[in-house]
DNA sequence: CTGAAAGCGCTTACAG
DNA sequence: CTGAAAGCGCTTACAG
């Protein structure tokens, strides 16, 4: 078991200065191809390479960055790690995930170990909590700090930074707009609580469809779950009291319980219901039937983010305060629960 | 915009040494009740926190581990770090993900460059590139510089370290026995190349349950798949062209495919077909109809992993070199598909 | 062409 | 009780 070596060691091996072998090492004319192709060949001889760590607090800078989500299991932000590492890697970043699990507290508490030097800069998705508490001061601390954060999917507006966002009013209207033109009038939606950002705009978009075209919103169809557990029920109900022609549902997870659901009630999807789901992940793909969606590109997201990120962190001039909102188009996938 | 305060500012701040800022910062008794004090509050009134990279320099490790996967899209492997983190975050750890990609060079590059200071330890899952070249230089060469590796799943018997694993062989062989109890004879196996090591091991248990009960193995049964991309038509010819039974499949990609050919086929599914997966994912919750399959528990397998590494990373006596295999039980979790 | 010195931000054994 | 010094592993402006 051979530890790493340092300069120090190589130094003192071929007695020469700490100095002339870092420079060296670093190909520098200063020192005689002589002496540089002799400590060279010992370097790679003693397979040396610099100590990050050491190279961190000298530059001041890491070269890693954070993505906080709130779940992993989510395929949806899985992907968007993957879109962030893709870039990150290829800039020469590494990437740590952390998860919040939902919490404030863990999105806290991990925003304040990482902000002390461990890492350049932050790419995050709120959590619930932090939505619902709308407390941001652990974001906008480490702004202050000097540190750049870019927020993607679940953002705020409470807070000046970059963003990467999908238009979801936008392609919550398209997609209640495509079941409209299919002919349908009693279109559910299937929504998340309010204060979860993505979800009261996509609620949002799905009531500015069916006004614009001049049917009338019932309230009995729109039905808003707050615990991921035990909603089986209340989606059984929406289907079994109201004669639905369509369900536009916010995620795959709704999408794909109206599915079974309908299925157990004897409703034949999509001859005698069409749905439309959100979030084009792998449920979606191989549920049977397979479920229309609106796909959100993850990947491209992620790279985006991570590359407003990076620009950010190599910008030359610091005083270049300009955040942007950078908007992921979205597209309606149709598969076989429409129609 | 206010940068992180440092002890050196303090110090200059209050006029006192710099030794005496750190040390009162560390409520060390040393120094008088009252200068603590001063120090303290002022310390706090600029909200110090000491940085990172310092201290990592200073003590020679980093507190943060890496896991190298294959894929984060796999359910699986998103599963594991979701374990991973947890008992990391609770021991004080932060976690790096790093994917390879099913990529040789991308999981050496991740290893060579972080194994430079930059963290603690590994927790591994080997690519399906490496597994086949099995060229395992660049664990070695790290385990060797006395950076402690733990391998999960995909692990290598070239390699001593510390191992987590689900026994692949028993579990192929329960599923299997499981068909073989319900009367099926005719039963199929959808499985990787043998040079992926759980697909090999599962290939084995199938194969041992077979003959355990004197039914004989037909090769034409077999299905080895290579390419993740086109595999579709080789699964409609093995359910098309032979009269089956059941189907037990190595993953739950396969399973569902399966299940979405034999609905093609006008093949019933569980009456005509029993189909067994393995990977307790989110397909095999919500496919319809739900999948019966070999629960793999990863959230487990990485809280393991990472108690294990961290074990190894606080143990004071270096030269316990014994290395263990932990091995996660599984189980059959029945479903839709089966009987 | 080579090396001593200062510094990144911290800790701690040692002097006074 | 307080502080100067050395050190973690590196880089670089400056002397010689």
């Amino acid at each position: 078991m051979k530890r790493k070596v340092t300069l120090k060691q190589i130094a003192k091996e071929l007695d020469v200065s700490i100095s002339t072998v870092s420079k060296s090492l670093k190909n520098s004319l200063e020192i005689s191809e002589d002496t540089r192709q002799k400590i060279q060949a010992f370097a790679k001889l003693y397979n040396y390479k610099p100590n990050n760590i050491a190279l961190s607090l000298k530059n001041r800078k890491t070269k890693t960055i954070c993505i906080i989500i709130p779940e992993i299991i989510h395929h949806f932000f899985a992907t968007v790690i993957s879109g962030v590492e893709n870039v990150a890697n290829e800039n020469g970043y590494n990437v740590l995930v952390c998860l919040s699990d939902e919490s404030f507290d863990k999105e806290v508490l991990n925003m304040e170990m990482l902000a002390n030097g461990s890492i350049d800069g932050f790419i995050i998705s709120l959590s619930k909590e932090t939505q619902q508490k709308k407390d941001f001061h652990h974001i906008v601390e480490v702004i202050n700090q000097g540190m750049p954060v870019v927020m993607f999917d679940r953002v705020t507006n409470d807070i000046l930074c970059d963003k990467v966002i999908i238009d979801d009013g936008l392609a919550a209207f398209n997609a209640t707009q495509f079941l409209i033109d299919k002919g349908f009038k009693k279109i559910a939606l299937i929504t998340t609580v309010d204060y979860v950002s993505v979800g009261k705009l996509r609620t949002q978009g799905y009531i500015k469809a069916l006004k614009n075209n001049d049917i009338e919103v019932d309230e009995n169809l729109i039905l808003k779950i707050e615990d991921i557990e035990n909603f089986e029920p209340l989606i059984e109900n929406l289907l079994t009291n109201n004669d639905l022609d369509a369900v536009f549902a916010v995620n795959e997870i709704f999408a794909v319980t109206a599915i079974k659901l309908a299925r157990k009630l004897n409703i034949k999807v999509p001859e005698e219901l069409s749905i439309i789901g959100f979030t084009d992940g792998i449920i979606s793909k191989y549920s049977t039937p397979s479920i229309s969606t609106v796909s959100q590109n993850g990947i491209k997201m992620g790279g985006k983010a991570a590359k407003m990120l990076i620009e950010r962190l190599e910008a030359e001039d610091e005083e270049d305060e300009q955040y942007s909102t950078e908007v992921i188009e979205t597209e309606l996938v149709e598969r076989e629960s429409t129609s």
